[in-house]
DNA sequence: ATGAAAGCGCTAACAG
DNA sequence: CTGTTAGCGCTTTCAT
């Protein structure tokens, strides 16, 4: 007797599937001699609620998507966990999607939504296509974690990403640092114009000339593109004492080259990244890099997605970051 | 006028519903001119089927959930991108659902295949309660991944950890190492007792004797556990002068703390690590570790799981390892 | 406190 | 080739 249903409980309880159905939501409108019926009921046929029933019946599907560009950048990893504990406290359920920033990817997975497979969206691909998620956010809940387009009027958390580049620049000018390079991704991304703005402001702020020959861009933010870049700026003519990295991926990549090449951190060269990534902590020096609140980020984008589906009202947040010296700095 | 549904479309084309679903569904029994009506009817009216819906009807999800006792080792990053790409080609989206090898926790996400929210199981999880998951088996469709229980008659796909663990410690030995130390998992999980049996057939092969106090145990295959254990392992009165991790993490971390005692990697002491995780490479020096086909893998099991589902008959597959000599090893 | 009835949106069997 | 009908499993009025 596989699969058994609610009309099959109901007739096992001798009641009707209304009555089943208020026992599984737990209202309190069942006399406790039904409830006691009901329920050994269920427990004699095994009985499981389908969602599926439940689902088209309540018009949604309890299940949250999120997008991220890559699974292979840590930093979302502890975002994904806040969102999942948050979600799951909610009754819902997280589909993790990777777009690998291509667009046709990422449309199969709007699609989902379309088609009332999932209720929301956490979206934290800086390379989403803001126009398509500007139209979507008018149908249905989307929140942009961590990465927004900016004033594109879908509420978001992020950090203050000029002020922490600010912070990191202005810790390797107090360390006696004035040859500072910046390793910064695709200006296309908001992020990374607000941090190159950051890293500006510092030098500018005490006195140093800003030299574009130090400011390189990579296409991704991965290992290797950290070890070319670095290798571009070690043959500079006039090397830089320190690097200031927009990701710890990036970072490690540079620790990585210029370890290859003789030279040592933070002797030679000084080096932060940015996101405080576990493995930031494993390499060999430890890494400097500015920590965000990644866990919390998740529960408030979570909790934000949420409240949005059921029509609360929402603001955006912009959390708090820190910077932690380690020993790429201060060896 | 939002969310019209397959009525307002049918009206719309003037034909039924059923002819907009065969539409829908691409049936040939369609005639050229009902279909363009129909397809102008959508596009009109912006229709998007509803999963919920077809779901209910068709008593599926379409879903896949993928049990894993945490998503911050990086190893099992791969086989999800497998998993995924292969569910993406057969209209599959998957659950991404993380254990932290908490039987309560597990049992939510058991729940969710019970309640027909997922169709399937991959379940990565050492720990997972076999018994559960022998029960659950018999009316869902399960495969294990990379780890299996051993002869409960669940399908699986993994490698030959004994052969691995050989393969590396007859490395070492190769290299000129016979005071070889073991860092292992809990023996509760059927790997970690393969790749001790593999560390001593390689040790009694070449007539090094088995010493008990060169096998440490960690509870966990994290970067903290494997610093700790090399804590223990540097205080032996005979120092080993090579070190077996059964992960690159652990592997990670006894590099770690051989750097941090003064001592070098593999000057005086080699390293090999497991699982080839992206970071093995990105160490100082790199790491030597054995591969798994991880990719191919995730493919493997999501193959696997699909058919299942689809009632066709399924084996089990063992994938071929590799051992990767780098620096740690070979100075 | 409980039941009858309707319907969420879709697909498949059957009939024509 | 197309429409009618029924029903997947559930929840929610509306009665009583």
């Amino acid at each position: 007797m596989p699969m058994a249903n609610i009309q099959q409980v109901a007739k096992q309880a001798g009641v009707s599937a209304a009555t089943v159905s208020r026992v599984l939501n737990g209202q309190n409108s069942v006399s406790q001699k039904t409830r006691i019926k009901v329920e050994e009921a269920i427990s004699l046929l095994r009985y499981e609620p389908s969602m599926l029933g439940r689902n088209l019946r309540n018009s949604e599907s309890r299940i949250i998507l999120i997008l991220i560009p890559t699974i292979s950048n840590p930093f979302y990893l502890e975002i994904i966990k806040g969102i999942e504990n948050t979600a799951l406290d909610h009754q819902y359920n997280i589909l993790l999607c990777e777009t690998d920033s291509n667009p046709d990817k990422e449309n199969i997975y709007f699609d989902l939504v379309r088609k009332r497979m999932a209720d929301g969206i956490i979206s934290m691909d800086p390379a989403v296509n803001v126009e398509t998620l500007k139209q979507l956010a008018e149908k249905y809940a989307i929140i942009q974690c961590s990465e927004y387009g900016g004033g594109i009027g879908i509420p978001y958390v992020t950090i203050n990403n000029e002020m922490a580049s600010y912070q990191a620049v202005r810790h390797l000018i107090h360390m006696g640092h004035e040859k500072i390079a910046l390793m910064n991704s695709d200006e296309k991304f908001l992020y990374a114009r607000e941090r190159r703005a950051g890293y500006e402001r510092a030098l500018t702020e005490y006195g140093i000339p800003v030299r574009k020959e130090y400011i390189h861009y990579t296409q991704h933010l991965g290992f290797e593109y950290g070890q070319q870049a670095m290798k571009k700026i070690l043959t500079l003519e006039e090397r830089p004492t320190a690097v200031f990295a927009v990701s710890d991926l990036l970072a490690i990549g540079a620790l990585k080259e210029i370890n290859a090449s003789g030279l040592s951190v933070p002797g030679d060269l000084a080096v932060i990244g940015f996101d405080k990534i576990d493995f930031s902590n494993m390499t060999n020096p430890t890494l400097t890099t500015i920590a965000q609140p990644m866990y919390k980020m998740g529960i408030a984008a979570a909790q934000m997605l949420i409240d949005k589906i059921q029509g609360k009202p929402i603001d955006s947040i912009i959390f708090d970051h820190e910077l932690i010296i380690r020993e790429s700095t201060s060896g």
